[in-house]
DNA sequence: GATGAATGAGGGTTCATTCAT
DNA sequence: AATGAATGAACCCTCATTCAT
């Protein structure tokens, strides 16, 4: 009576293993050449598999892009841990340096862009891209929030709201321009951030840096 | 003698419109479908023409592209009138909420965002976004710097490079919300605006809104 | 009454010289890229004339073909002027030596090889070519039939037929040795055909150089 | 071990038999309708397969037909076999005559023509081109300069070298003859080559019939 | 007669997807 | 579960030909 039960738990294992493999090689050859122009032939071989066998885990290509996002953004979300004591600039601006690189753990920015761009067509892609907008700015306006003493800024909620949206702001801009300009002198971002980060998560009043 | 030369004028005009008709209908479809998403014989459709008659005006797709870039960035560039009084909180909000329709004039969010990612890969894009962007990035400095008599905020130079890195990065950044939020609350964004763009405009310094 | 007559004769003349030009262009561009890749556009920018009023003069561009195919033969035909004192060795290696360059009035060899093997599917390239070789063999055979004193051999007919069908292999065997061995030694090749184009001439009889 | 090794040896039976059967077909087509008149979309259908199946065999047209190049010079390269007595003047009748059917074995004398013409043009197919060349006209030397012992013609080199030209043009002029006179007389072309070729064999000199 | 812009069928090629094994 | 050969529609692009001017 268990056999099956054993069988299929293995078995869901297994297909979950499967799927993580093909996302894992997926997202390598989309990080090195876009949505389009990698190949499901590429993507198979990167992921040590035929071609034929993606299609038992996901329906289409447009399935892997989706379920890469979703991925994605959820390990985003977990990344937000601002429980913690934050030098936001110094580590936006390490985020910016290392970016580049093909860590596979972050989007690259050319695909968070494409992705971006790919929202204005695909509902459900809009739909996944949505949700994860909304808690990171949730979690930004909880963290502005919160106390100083548990690592917050005390802000009242309209500042908080006023201040996470600008700080969404200017993540997003950092991945435009490590596009656009992969060679922008870490430095000057980081006096910049600097100099106006204290401003934005004092909510905008004159900060003691 | 002025025989050839009227013929020559007559043509030359006609090209140009030619020209004009394939861009605005190449733009209509990336914006819709993306770059690589449409094809020439749709292109064509939308212009009311052949896919072959396209190969007289364009040598390829890729300068289509290029073309749609180089145009839109030109328009940009002469955009940029800093030489008057400005208030960018207001007039940034307005480009947010305005830029969803598809004004031809104006780069879409979405195709910026496909643009930037495309000059990941596309050396030849990747030249004139470059340049667009030292232009604009200068053009900031600049109006920093001057004085404020002439509508500058008189920042040193030092001061002018940082503040003009952070105007950029919130220009971008709101590209990707309006391609990811378009339904984002224009008054929230322009109260954010307005309450941290004096700041930056100051230089950092604590400013009198 | 005459006027119509003056007018078409005049026409006439008229129309003959711009097929004339049409040829002669199109002859330069066949020679330069083969028939398939030589385009109309090609052709009518070299003739000094739009593409559409080609099609005034000739039906198609395979018509054109013909005409060049039809129009080189005969005069090959009028070329062979054999009513003289003939060094057969010296004249043929000093057609495989300048027969590279781009004589517009001579056939290229790649040209003659494609239009042999055109004459395999196109009828009327093959009745064409058909009645330029028959010609040429006749001349040959009259040629070698004639007496010594007019610069003849005074072969008995059958002697002659041999003879003219071995030439004439020997014509066109150089032809492809010309597109396939363009840097074959000249001096071998007139050493080789001085050897034996006598014993050819002679019939066949042991002959004195 | 031998598992993957016994697939691999049936798969790559199969690819071999598929490359075959893509040759067999393009040639067909070639010599049918010509290098350029043939479409992947016909020979594919010759081939009883769809056309995106040819390009897993091969990456393009141009190299297909390098391939049947290369095939068709390597087995006339094997067809040479000089080391028997050989009739010359009745074997190169008999090719004449039976050159003309579609025996897929042998080069359509319309293919090599255009093949040479191609030479022009295609560095790669001049290449093997020159190298089946050098490849028959050593042989040709070999064999002359080969005792008479041994089925040779003990020629000396100097000879040697004009006779293999010469064999070399007539061999050519004969595939010219056949694509534009095919109905040539068997009869009269043996004759003429059973008076002449024991001149050329024997190197120019008064030769015994 | 002459133009050259315009056509559109067809070219070679790619690639997401399917299916016999 | 897994393969990878096979499919075929769609891609971008060319070019002989036509036609409004």
């Amino acid at each position: 009576m268990s056999s099956p039960r054993i069988k299929s738990d293995k078995a869901q294992a297994r297909t979950e293993a499967q799927r993580e493999r093909i996302l894992a090689a997926a997202q390598r050859c989309f990080i090195e050449q876009g949505f389009h122009a990698a190949g499901m032939a590429r993507i198979a071989e990167a992921a040590g598999m035929s071609p034929g066998l993606i299609y038992r885990y996901f329906d289409s290509k447009a399935a892997i892009i989706r379920a890469i996002i979703a991925r994605q953004l959820e390990r985003l979300n977990q990344d937000i841990s601002l429980n913690r004591p934050v030098d936001l600039a110094a580590e936006m601006t390490a985020k910016f340096v290392g970016g580049h690189g093909c860590n596979p753990h972050d989007l690259s920015p050319a695909l968070l862009l494409e992705l971006s761009a790919e929202a204005t067509r695909d509902p459900e892609i809009h739909a996944v891209v949505r949700h994860f907008d909304q808690n990171l700015r949730n979690a930004l306006v909880q963290w502005l929030m919160r106390g100083t003493d548990t690592g917050g800024h005390a802000l009242p909620e309209a500042r908080a709201c006023e201040a996470a949206l600008l700080l969404q702001l200017l993540f997003e801009g950092m991945k435009v321009r490590q596009t656009r300009d992969p060679g922008l002198d870490p430095a000057l971002l980081e006096a910049s951030l600097r100099r106006f980060l204290p401003f934005v998560l004092a909510g905008g009043a004159a900060a003691a840096g």
